[in-house]
DNA sequence: GAAGAACCGTACCGTACGGTACTAACCTGG
DNA sequence: CCAGGTTAGTACCGTACGGTACGGTTCTTC
């Protein structure tokens, strides 16, 4: 309810606690998530588990927040932009992007919200949303934005820009290593894949190298 | 493994019993989708689901199997293409892919997939990548072919021009249905989405609007 | 119409997991 | 040294599920 402000979030022992559940997720998947598994990972009791975090889905709650307060996106404030310092900028948040999705952590919490979000309540689907895309997304539209104002973008509609961007850099990829199959992503093959998806936003949504509409 | 030729699936009582057991996931999610939930859903007996199908996990294959033989894409063969008409193909392609994605029965398909992903074994993900995208890619792959071959597209890898196309359509929509976002699809909507999409491939790829590169 | 197979419904077993209770050890402050 | 609180470790309970076994019923086949 509170993911504004200075929450309290957890103390430096649960922190401990939430990273080695991260890495038991991350190791054996939902199975192997089990409060007695966490306790015994994190040389913990399960009373103690159950004292801080409430029940198994405050557990999982928390490990969402604690993940998503470790790679807090970088706010960048990009002072004077030009043609090549956008799309340097933009090649940058899509590596950056690429990057996050394909992180072991950050698929197992995906296969997880997932597979709880067919439940009732289950706010983490909505919690990964937040904390996760919305982030990124922020930073994605104000890079946007200042390449508008800069005259260097056109578009009316800044969500479907975004929308747009992001279709172009991850396309099926998030889906393909979401169903676990095992796409061996070098550096090399991100960087491409980053700078063949800007080339093709800015080819759709620039001003420069846009010659005429007929 | 023989996913081709006239494999010989399954009996129509067995189908039947595939039916309750998607539609038991599609209301509940994988843990309503107990053997016995669906022995009571399918009025037959937990002895029978054994005998049939092996185990549990023979169960989620079969539905896979079972869900994929029932929304076979159509091959639609282009004869004489025109600009006009190969948007309009693809505008359809584009449509078919985004109703299929947004079905119940393929979002719960997914989820159960995507949660089993991070097991051992759990051919889950291959079958639904093989029997899914797969599929629809071929359709796809076959229109991108020839209306290159008509002079109307231009690109060299066709994987990756197949992979910018469904990032337009799809960008992240599938993922925010997958965490469960209750993203109301209206039939407008898919459309405006499907056309936008097809326009912004055929800025890309199309030769005829295409004034000149400098 | 009888023999046999297939099948439904149910009862049963073993296990695993979420959650709770209890005890002993370990701080922490006076 | 002692009192109060916190936590690890463990034992325990109820439940739910996967898988198996069995009696009774229906369908097929001759």
């Amino acid at each position: 309810m509170s993911s504004l402000s200075t929450q309290p979030e957890f103390s430096p022992r649960q922190n401990a606690v939430l990273d080695s559940a991260l890495r038991l997720l991350v190791d054996g998947g939902e199975r192997a998530l089990t409060t007695a598994g966490v306790a015994r990972a994190a040389n913990c009791s399960k009373e103690s588990l159950y004292k801080w975090f409430g029940d198994r889905d405050g557990i999982l709650s928390a490990m969402i927040g604690y993940q998503a307060s470790k790679v807090r996106t970088l706010e960048e404030r990009a002072e004077t932009l030009t043609g090549e310092s956008l799309r340097a900028h933009l090649v940058v948040f899509a590596r950056d992007l690429l990057d996050v999705l394909s992180g072991d952590v950050s698929l197992a919490l995906n296969r997880l919200a997932i597979g709880q979000a067919s439940r009732d309540g289950s706010h983490l689907g909505q919690m990964l949303q937040e904390r996760g895309r919305r982030q990124i997304g922020k930073r994605a539209g104000g890079l946007l934005d200042a390449g508008r104002r800069a005259g260097l973008l056109r578009f009316d509609n800044g969500e479907e820009a975004y929308g747009v961007l992001y279709g172009l850099i991850v396309t099926d990829l998030h889906l393909r290593m979401l169903l676990g199959e095992d796409v061996k992503p070098t550096q090399q093959d991100f960087s491409r894949r980053a700078e063949r998806a800007v080339d093709a936003f800015l080819d759709l949504y620039g001003t420069k190298r846009q010659t005429a509409k007929p």
